[in-house]
DNA sequence: CTTAGTGCAAAACATTTGCAAACCA
DNA sequence: TGGTTTGCAAATGTTTTGCACTAAG
């Protein structure tokens, strides 16, 4: 069992949470995709394949309990579902992705380099910044090559 | 007529597309409420109530046809349905937004600042970036006095 | 035990599509 | 007139909900 998972038992039992089988499951499948960005139905999918009997709207379920929780954080990139990703439990920010337009890849950058830029929006709109979500769209490195 | 609506006119002409009464109609909400982040539903709901007999796929293939044509761009906030706003002419790169979450309101900014930002993903991730999406959450001035 | 959590199926939304009728160029 | 565009209704895809059953604490 991993660090991670331990964090999810203590987090649950902190909140009131049970828990189960299907949660740990879920949070398990999480942990080890990570970089996919899975969205609910492809978790609902691979759960499936393991034969695990877990509903859909447990998962839709469990996925909108960690994100109350903060253990995992919305994505979303206009694909036409909300993909999730772990928290990074470093930082108050999230992550800033980068969306290839070519091969459709999700890269993660964790620069947390916005802060200058927050700032100044407090000074010139008077809006007090707690988080923000950056996407930069263009080709990687991958592609470019090709 | 507004020189918006110029614009619409020619740009259908320059791309084959037909000026139709309701793309007129559904260009003239989304200038007069730019503001608003108009979403496809509240545009057909607003053009019902003119009578205008306009049906909602219309709305959405209209609005589809006017982000091909980059008049309009998408912009998600994650409440479950997906947001248009005027594109800048003077600017190749989106709006940022600042989502209050105390009333839900939806600014924009039009700075550019994060060009220093885009060099870095460059060079650290070889990441070609053409565009970004940013989102700053936090509380708007009006909130944060009251 | 006792309440929270689950699976299922139905419902609720947002969005897309097929098609005959209407309309712009 | 002829190919687009439209409105309608049905279809699709994602997410939510009601409810009887199950299981965690």
């Amino acid at each position: 069992m991993s660090k991670r998972n331990i964090d999810l038992k203590e987090q649950l039992n902190n909140s009131s949470y049970k828990l189960t089988g299907q949660r740990q499951a879920i949070m398990d499948l999480l942990t080890e995709n990570n970089s996919e960005h899975l969205s609910a139905d492809e978790i609902y999918k691979m759960l499936s394949e393991k034969n695990t009997g877990i509903g859909i709207a447990t998962v839709y379920r469990t996925l909108s309990m960690l994100e109350k929780l903060k253990l995992i954080t919305k994505i979303n990139i206009d694909d036409g579902c909300v993909r999730y990703q772990l928290s990074d439990p470093r930082s108050e920010h999230e992550h800033h992705h980068l969306i290839c337009e070519c091969c459709g890849c999700i890269q993660d950058i964790k620069d947390d380099l916005l802060e200058s830029l927050e700032k100044q929006v407090l000074v010139e709109n008077g809006f007090h910044v707690y988080n923000h979500k950056v996407k930069f769209y263009g080709i990687c490195k991958k592609c470019y090559i090709e």
